[in-house]
DNA sequence: GTTGAAACTAACCTTTTTGTAACTACTTGT
DNA sequence: ACAAGTAGTTACAAAAAGGTTAGTTTCAAC
């Protein structure tokens, strides 16, 4: 026994490809409506995968949604009060991986994260 | 344009079921054998998941391999000097982990993380 | 002399995650 | 009238991640 340790439950509010980058967005811009957000992230998450994402964060505490009631609609994200103390370790995490890409730049030719795949 | 951020290479390095726990747990035992830390990962990680997520980290320059070059194999890993740097982030967010867990249990009486099945 | 442990690897399979395309209702701009 | 934008959802498909079983070599214990 050794696992059930916060690092587990953190990297499950904030693993896989966009949840970290949901979080940081939304800690830098205050407020932002889903297509917005949506065009901001590298510009190719789905609204499936945002919308899922989303309501995930929220389930989590860490995401508000303001809903404007208008009839197109418009609504707004952003974090809760306690979403932001995910400023913590994600500024640490930025922090570290700007330094590991320069590392990395510097020691490996060919940044090969393959690991699996057949070498012979 | 805004997704190449420091936090997405981090996580790149760190998300995934284990990856994170692995680092924890070196950070902590200084140098285990393979076996040994296998078996005090929860149990339940299969050593060829437990080989691909070393060697990803080795990849990476975080975990050094300490062949004793015996028969009966003896390997250690533990962590390179650079390695041991992801300790910034990584109690970051083992505290966040700790804490939002805590609220999860004050705040919602089902722990509902499924978000995408259907509701009707 | 069979069993078990060491540190893996290869083939195969399942589950989870992520993505694509189309479509909803309603309004504004052309 | 027709296209486009608002915030999504649904059905479907692909890719990635994770897991299972068995097998390798050599020695030490039973």
């Amino acid at each position: 026994m050794g696992g059930r340790v916060g690092i587990s439950v953190t990297l499950e509010v904030v693993c896989g490809k966009w949840k970290g980058l949901i979080l940081w967005k939304l800690l830098k811009d205050e407020s932002m409506r889903f297509n917005a957000l949506r065009r901001s992230l590298d510009g190719n998450i789905s609204s499936r995968i945002l919308a899922r994402e989303l309501k995930q964060l929220m389930n989590d505490g860490l995401v508000e949604r303001i809903d404007h009631q208008t009839v197109p609609p418009h609504v707004e994200y952003r974090l809760s009060p306690y979403g932001r103390s995910t400023a913590s370790f994600l500024h640490a995490m930025n922090q570290w991986g700007i330094k590991h890409q320069e590392e990395l730049e510097a020691a490996q030719p060919y940044p090969d994260r393959a690991g699996d795949e057949s070498t012979s």
